[in-house]
DNA sequence: AAGTGGTCTAGACCACAAA
DNA sequence: TTGTGGTCTAGACCACTTG
């Protein structure tokens, strides 16, 4: 079962590829419907023509998909569809106003260094008086604004954050630059502009705004919390699902 | 070097992981810093003392989750930090409801079938004229309402919706079981309730609401459209960066 | 030109769970 | 008990890309 070198023209796709095309075919398509059993890693080798670590190869991308459920013994089986499950990518706003072509700057509204009280708890997870950096800001877009920022700072964890100013950087950038952060956690909500908020961020009272609220962890350590707030007409987020690379 | 089978106690971890957990650590913890190139696979070998393949199964998944950059000839090489992705879980709300112990019911508000107008066009990307079903419904927990739903058919994708009456049972839900998709998009946004949105969800004019829209295609060809309006105050979002299970 | 990763083979042993 | 997937080996050839 030598492979013929001449099979694969140049820069072809790899035979574990064009299995995994083929049994998707027969999946998407409804040949094999939820429940059907796929022939075994063997059978399908044999078929294929080709060693059982390649069709291995292709089963596992179909269960990394989601779109088979293996287990020893009992086989490889075609999923009931799959819940809907989207990838959002959240960037630093200054690269998404950039990317766009927009002039950025961060207007700082406050700074205050204490220790944690019950809002701090409750928002950064942290125990009460541990020392925190709460922090103030507006993203302005072409000299406007364009969303308001209410951070605090795990000042156990980031130590340096003390003695910085956060004069023509934005605190996101400036920690991202810093730490290297493992995990997060976003919480996406809408909200009516109270008077501070509108007077911020030049709205009517009342007017519909996204908030998006994101814990940030280094392994078990709590970084930082920041809620940001955007007028409705001014964002909005788009998560697509995707296939993950195989 | 043949494996010793008493190495691994039994349903211990896999080699592969042991040394993706290894490499791993000396990059989460700045041994290994962004643009640092790792030794190379056969050295890596060596060092490990298993199979080059065993290797590449674990420096691949450091690929799959952005830790390292593979090329033929460069080498693998460590990141910079990656951009902020997160997973959204966008469930059924019936699904949602249920898993959360409430009652669900979904109440039809208006059902039609048309040729795609304008509006149609421009929210199911499809030729104008294409048949479709337009559907409005009312999500309920426990008798409440709970979500508006606005919703496009495309009755070339799913002729088999222009008999179906939607008694007892979402749409939503009523696709999902019948059209295994394999592409979604979704677009998340903030809105002040409108009068008819206000009346059916039974909250005041101008409160803050969460939308989210969602695309569906299968392959290629566009299924559905759908907009659900959830008040401020009964829904939010969470969204997890996670690793990619290896 | 040479070294790197990408893919593949033809075996092998084992863990696991269903029959 | 037995068939399945999970993992691993010790090679191999090749594509790519950089020096």
């Amino acid at each position: 079962m030598r492979r013929d070198p001449n099979s694969r023209t140049s820069g072809a796709v790899p035979r574990y590829r064009e299995i995994y095309e083929s049994l998707r075919q027969k999946i998407v398509q409804g040949q094999w419907p939820p429940g059907h059993r796929l022939p075994s890693e063997h059978e399908l080798a044999r078929s294929f023509g080709c060693a059982r670590m390649t069709i291995g190869r292709a089963l596992g991308a179909l269960a990394d998909q989601r779109l088979v459920t293996r287990r020893r013994r009992a086989g490889t089986v075609v999923n009931t569809p799959r819940p809907q499950e989207s990838v959002l990518e959240i960037h630093d706003i200054e690269a998404e106003l950039v990317a766009e072509g927009v002039a950025y700057a961060y207007q700082s509204l406050g700074r205050r260094t204490r220790r944690a009280n019950a809002a701090d708890v409750a928002a950064l997870g942290i125990p009460a008086g541990t020392p925190v950096l709460a922090l103030t800001g507006l993203h302005l877009a072409a000299g406007r604004p364009h969303a308001l920022e209410e951070r605090l700072i795990n000042l156990q964890a980031v130590p340096e954050a003390r003695a910085e100013r956060f004069a023509g950087i934005s605190p996101g950038r400036w920690l991202l630059r810093r730490i290297p952060w493992t995990e997060a956690e976003h919480r996406i909500a809408a909200l009516n502009a109270d008077a501070a908020v509108a007077r911020y961020l030049a709205i009517r009272r009342g007017t519909a705004c996204l908030t998006i609220e994101r814990n940030t962890w280094r392994d078990t350590q709590r970084i930082t919390h920041v809620r940001l707030i955007y007028p409705c007409d001014q964002h909005r987020l788009v998560a697509r699902f995707r296939y993950r690379p195989i």
